[in-house]
DNA sequence: CAAGTTACATAGGGCACGCTATGTTTCTTC
DNA sequence: GAAGAAACATAGCGTGCCCTATGTAACTTG
C-alpha cells in the first residue's frame, strides 16, 4: 500500500497535530501522551519512537510550526493601501484567525507558562518570537521611511490585547485595537502616512 | 501564647504566601499540595482544613491579592508631573517591581494558564481584570481631558511588552516601551498635553 | 524468498500527587 | 476544671502518568 517512509510521515504529522489540541485545551502538563496517541489513533510507543518523550514532541511542535496566521496576514497585506486597513488586518487575523478557531492562541499560552519553568524550552520559543520581530520590522520598514525596531512593541501589544479580549470580549473592540496599534506605529517611527 | 484565632490567621497567610511563591516558580500544577505545606512549615491538612484543596487555595489567592505594585504606582503617579514621567514610572514598576523580584509576574502567567482550562477559575481572574482597567481610566481622566475606555489597551500592552522583554531582555528598552505607552494615550484619547 | 530492519503496539513498573479519615494537642467555654 | 471544640498532624488509599522493555506485523534489501 505505502512506503514505510510515507507511513511514518503520516503519523509524524498526526502526532504533531493532536500534541497541539492538546497541549491548548488541557495544557502541557494536562495533556498525557496517551490521550494523545489516542486522538493520532496510535499508541504511546509510536510517541516515543518519533520524538523520545513528551518534551521532544514539544520542542517538534515549536520548531516545524508554520505560522499559518503570518501566511495569511501577509497575503492579505498585499491587497490592503493604507495603514489602518493593514493594521485592521492584522488584528482580525489575530482574534479571528481563518483556522483552528483560536486554537493557536490558546496553544501559544501554554508553550509561555511551560517555558517559564523549563529554561531548556526557552531558546525555542525565543528564536519564533525573534523571528517574528523581524517579520515585523520588515513590513513596517514598506510602510513608513526609516527602519527602527518596533517588532517587540507591534507584536506584545497584539498578544496583550488578544488577553484581555479573552477576559472580556466586549471590552476590546475593533476600533479600539486598532488605534492602539496605529499609536504604536506613529510613536515609534514618527511617520503619518 | 497566642490565641487559637492568631494562631489561624497566621497560617493562612503562610499558607497563601508559600502557595504565591510555588505557583510562580513551579506552576499551579507543578506545585503539590505537600510542597506547598511544607514550605509554610505545616502538613497538607492545614491547607484543607483552609481552603479544601488546591482550588480553594488558588481562588482565596485570586480574591485577596493585595497588588503591591498599584499600591506603588499610584503613590508615585502623585509624584509624576509630565506625561512620559508618569508613564515611565509605571513600566519601571512592571519591570523592576518594588517587592517579590518578579514574582507576581510569573504567578499572573501561571493563572492565565490555569484559568484557560479551568472556567470556574475564570470569573475570578475577569474581576481583578477589569478593576485594574477602571483604574487606569480613572487616571488617565485626570492627565487628560475627556474619559475614553484606554484600560484593556494599556494594560495590555503592559503585559504583552513584558512578556517580550521576558523573550529577550534586551529588546525591549525602557524608551521603546515609554514611547509605545504614549502612543496608545495619545492614540486613544487624541490629548497632546 | 530469506534475513534484516522499520514502525509501531502491548504490558507493566515505579512514582508522585490529590484527597480522606482519623488521631492529637492546644485552646475555649461553662 | 471538665467537657467540648478548634487547629492542625499523620498515615495511607487510589489514581493517573511517564517511561521502558519487549513483542510483532509490514516492509525492504540482497
Amino acid at each position: 500500500m505505502a512506503t514505510q517512509g510515507e507511513r511514518r510521515a503520516e503519523t509524524r504529522l498526526r502526532l504533531l497535530d493532536a500534541a497541539a489540541e492538546l497541549f491548548a485545551e488541557r495544557g502541557v502538563d494536562g495533556a498525557s501522551v496517551d490521550a494523545i496517541a489516542e486522538r493520532a489513533e496510535r499508541t504511546s510507543g509510536a510517541i516515543y519512537d518519533h520524538f523520545g518523550g513528551k518534551d521532544g514532541l514539544l520542542f517538534a511542535l515549536l520548531e516545524g510550526w508554520v505560522d499559518d496566521v503570518a501566511v495569511v496576514i501577509s497575503a492579505e497585506l498585499a491587497t490592503a493601501s493604507t495603514l489602518d486597513e493593514r493594521l485592521a488586518s492584522i488584528w482580525r487575523n489575530v482574534t479571528r484567525p481563518p483556522a483552528g478557531g483560536g486554537r493557536w492562541i490558546a496553544l501559544e499560552h501554554e508553550l509561555w507558562s511551560y517555558v517559564a519553568r523549563h529554561p531548556t524550552a526557552r531558546e525555542h520559543l525565543a528564536r519564533r518570537y525573534r523571528a517574528a520581530w523581524v517579520g515585523v520590522d520588515e513590513a513596517v520598514a514598506e510602510w513608513t521611511e526609516g527602519h527602527v525596531a518596533i517588532g517587540p512593541a507591534l507584536i506584545g501589544l497584539l498578544l496583550g490585547l488578544e488577553m484581555m479580549r479573552r477576559v472580556d470580549p466586549g471590552a476590546v473592540t475593533d476600533e479600539m485595537a486598532v488605534a492602539a496599534l496605529r499609536g504604536i506605529v506613529r510613536a515609534t517611527t514618527g511617520a503619518t502616512r
